[in-house]
DNA sequence: CCAAAAGTGTTGCCCATACACCCATGT
DNA sequence: ACATGGGTGTATGGGCAACACTTTTGG
């Protein structure tokens, strides 16, 4: 194999520059990061990351790499922070791990590319957790859900980001309304408050959380939802279709 | 000349990165930002910017890049979004009218590195305007500051950068308490008041400001200022050491 | 004493919170 | 009828804005 001709096809993509997308879903009531077993080397997780291709901007590379994961299009998705110190990559135990298999699957000149120093772009995604069909990467063995309290240990500085990208999230939640992208199109003002109680890790009094939701008349309420139970139907609403972001 | 080898020593940066910044400061009521009048073509103004040493953190280059023009060390910056349109450097008229010069100063290759499609680190800075010693850059004509309504026709996306760490600042500026870093060690609560009204474009009333600015319990008030004018002398305030930020 | 501007006190409004209560549902 | 949880109404307190007032300064 020719060490100067790359099989990965490193010529298309800026070099040195990596996307790295927190993917917030939220299910049974936890607020949840999508992540994946790294393909090499063994207990390697990492967030579901890619590169820029030289004809594409940054924010259709992002919608790139987590349509190829979650088969969606159009996802709420948020530049948060550039994460590069020196040594995210190269001081990394994962680097020597895995530096030998990358030779040999693809060639020395793309396991330098790939394991070189880079500067990676955190974005983070929110999404209707139902709708996702998850798709492995090209490094990926398999991808899952994990609760944000529940963050393994991960490869090079990836906690950092789902840390940083969970304080951006916070900030912005309530600010710019962003929680009806966690959320299928029909949902209960209970559902709404559990989705905010499991961002901030905080609870909230029902009926307050319901006036300032109301008040903000942002929200329809359609028929009620009978589950059964032997109690008040609880009504449903949908996020009115001028203020979806 | 060679045209393999760089004269401007493309070899120790990561190529197709850079970092521009917003470089606020406060003179005279009005919050200024610093730029450059680029030294080669005619009329074109830019941010000051520099690229990432392969060896550097992101904020260290940062803050290389700004000792460089300022001369001074540990500056308060924010990282705030990344600048990557497809378009920003190749599409823009720049480009043309610069490259025969910098293929005559430097040499193709640097010419077609430096012209290359380009991705930006945004920071924004705050500096006491008063501390500042101008210094141009290598691509510097002059350094001037000029005040944030009054910004000229800037080269490439520089406005829109401008204007996004504007709104930044302005998210920032009450909630991290960043007002000071504006200011000299020691103001009047009637500069703070103006230092606001002058990055929010809108008027506070004195007493209401007062008495919030106090209750943070994060000024300590020293000496009266005497102006010579023939009204009551105004306190001078410090922020107290350890809330610098 | 007076004009100018600094600084303080008082009131009312809005909003978030806490508490209490009423309503629908299925057994 | 009643347990369960949904949904609404009312009081309380803190923070902010508007207004009125007192204090200091140099002429």
């Amino acid at each position: 194999m020719n060490n100067f001709m790359s099989v990965f096809g490193t010529e298309q993509y800026f070099p040195q520059l990596s996307i790295d997308c927190v993917v917030f879903g939220y299910e049974e009531k936890s607020l949840k990061v999508l992540m994946a077993k790294f393909k090499f080397g063994k207990n390697i997780w990492i967030l579901p990351g890619g590169y820029i291709k030289q004809n594409e901007n940054i924010e259709n590379a992002a919608q790139r790499i987590l349509f190829d994961r979650t088969g969606l299009e159009k996802i709420y998705l948020e530049q948060f922070r550039v994460f590069g110190s020196e040594n995210r990559v190269e001081k990394s135990s994962v680097k020597d791990e895995i530096y030998d298999t990358l030779t040999e699957k693809f060639c020395k000149a793309d396991a330098d590319w790939i394991l070189s120093r880079f500067i990676s772009i955190g974005f983070y995604a929110l999404v209707d957790i139902n709708k996702v069909n998850l798709k492995v990467g090209e490094f990926d063995h398999f991808l899952t859900w994990v609760e944000v309290d529940k963050i393994p240990n991960m490869a090079y500085d990836h906690e950092e980001i789902i840390e940083k990208g969970l304080e951006s999230l916070r900030r912005d939640l309530d600010q710019k309304l962003l929680g009806f992208n966690l959320l299928p199109e029909t949902f209960t003002m209970k559902e709404l408050l559990e989705l905010y109680e499991a961002v901030y890790n905080k609870e909230f009094s029902m009926n307050n959380f319901q006036k300032k939701m109301l008040d903000l008349k942002i929200l329809e309420r359609l028929e009620k939802k009978f589950t059964g139970a032997q109690n008040k139907a609880p009504y449903l609403y949908r996020l009115v279709e001028s203020n979806h972001i």
